[in-house]
RNA sequence: CGGGGAGUGGCGCAGCCUGGUAGCGCACCGCGUUUGGGACGCGGGGGUCGCAGGUUCAAAUCCUGUCUCCCCGACCA
């Protein structure tokens, strides 16, 4: 993309009406744009983001079986009366609102009734199950307080699965598999299993316990306890004798630190399809009850981590998996032969398939180097007149001081090969 | 929802205490000069000072109410 065809700008200055490292790096940098408290859009680089976050998790989900589903946002509420979520009482951050008929609904905070409505339609028999549907979208919570930035919003981005099992076992079996499935989708958006953790907790509206998968931050709003040799994390929400005797754990081996949740998982037992009546029936012509879990990821938090955790003094510094350009090429200075090499050297790139943006404004150079810097490219490329004597282009990657000299024509290449690191 | 802070051109701020022609920097527009770390000169456009009442000859400034934003707490996926 041409940076003169991207509407979004930088900005010099720290938004005043933001605290949150995240958020006031995001929208200085031009991804995101505040629309109130805890509701933000996503501007083009911004979205690219997400949308890199999102592909990830696609393929980790596709791959133990996930089938993509869009699930609506208005939900009936008939559906969350039969499960007893419908009532302030049990729900208190429901948005809800009317029909003109004057028939109330409910804006969708997450979607077990409905896609286990749903499913009602296509599961009966032993022979249709497992299944695992997942959704990425938007989801509604009326916070009393949204805070952070994209760490805690009214509205965010959210990856749902819902897995639909024949029995306790199978229930069971899938619900580690997609323990080591988080592990491998947060390991390549940059948080490794050392400062990840399965964690156990309480869980909420939705069963007894669970697992949250936190990422240790020293701005996260969680506190838990970690034992780091058998890489396991307790929620201090739950923490107990009790609790820490099922778990194994030893209070000497623990550390209490702050972390943020990215991921929860919940074994919700037969609970939700039981209230709304899907079953299957057995090899024996037995009517049986199906063991759901649900598992959520949070984009949108994750992309607010991501800004806080990879970031410096100059701005951010996005990991090549999700980086919404890989590379940010300057053209400095106007004359024809720059323009025409900084031109192939973008036309080269795009071919290849490196994400590219080329800043081709006539902004001085010094508001180049700072925009590719704030925006966190991994890799910047300079052409001017200066390495035009030697036919080459001038590389250097985010993460590191030192420059260095590549041959123009062999672009592409050098990239490839420095971007796989 | 309790406590604290803040709302003044698109952004960052000053002015408010002590009422009297709304100001600065950035951004924007025009002309010229510049071009390896957020360039410079000259000229220009843009704001019912969050909103609503009140006091006053006169309100950005004083008073009351209200909305919004940030932080802490409570709560929470």
């Amino acid at each position: 993309m041409r940076r003169s065809q991207l509407f979004v700008k930088t900005r010099r200055q720290t938004p005043a009406d933001e605290e949150a490292r995240n958020a006031r790096l995001l929208i200085r940098a031009g991804f995101i744009h505040k629309e109130m408290a805890g509701v933000y859009s996503y501007l083009p680089p911004g979205k690219m983001v997400l949308d890199n976050i999102k592909q990830i998790i696609r393929e980790e989900m596709n791959a133990i079986g996930g089938n993509e589903v869009l699930m609506s946002t208005l939900q009936n509420k008939e559906l969350w009366e039969a499960t007893n979520r419908w009532d302030d009482k049990e729900v208190d951050n429901w948005f809800k609102s009317r029909l003109v008929s004057g028939t109330e609904v409910g804006i969708g905070f997450t979607h077990e009734e409905p896609l286990t409505n749903a499913l009602k339609h296509f599961v009966s028999s032993y022979k249709d199950l497992p299944v695992y549907p997942y959704q990425i979208q938007t989801k509604f919570r009326n916070e009393l307080r949204a805070k952070s930035g994209l760490l805690r919003g009214r509205e965010f981005l959210m990856k749902d699965l819902y897995s639909y099992s024949r029995s306790q076992q199978e229930h069971d079996e899938f619900y580690e598999k997609i323990a080591g499935a988080y592990f491998k989708v947060f390991s390549r958006l940059g948080f490794s299993e050392s400062i990840t953790f399965r964690t156990f907790a309480s869980g909420g509206v939705f069963s007894q316990f669970s697992d949250e998968f936190q990422v240790l931050s020293h701005i996260g709003e969680d506190t838990i306890y970690v034992d780091k040799a058998k890489k396991i994390a307790v929620n201090k929400e739950v923490y107990s004798d009790e609790v820490q005797a099922k778990l194994g754990l030893n209070k000497s081996d623990l550390s209490e630190e702050q972390a943020v949740e990215v991921g929860n998982i919940f074994p919700l037992g037969s609970k939700y399809s039981d209230a709304l009546g899907l079953y299957f029936t057995d090899e024996n012509g037995h009517k049986q009850s199906i063991i759901m879990g649900c598992y959520g990821i949070g984009i949108s938090r994750l992309m607010g981590l991501l800004a806080e955790h990879f970031a410096d003094d100059k701005g951010l510094v996005w990991p090549v998996s999700i980086a919404p350009f890989k590379v940010y090429l300057i053209r400095l200075g106007s004359s024809p032969t720059v323009v025409e090499a900084a031109d192939s050297a973008y036309e080269q790139l795009t071919r290849a398939g490196v994400g590219v943006i080329y800043d081709d404004r006539d902004a001085s150079a010094g508001e180049m180097f700072a925009d590719a810097d704030l925006m966190g490219i991994p890799v910047r490329v300079v052409i001017s007149e200066k390495t035009l004597i030697s036919a080459s282009a001038e590389l250097k990657l985010r993460t590191s001081k030192e420059p260095q000299i590549v041959p123009a024509q062999a672009l592409a290449q050098t990239l490839e090969k420095q971007l796989q690191n």
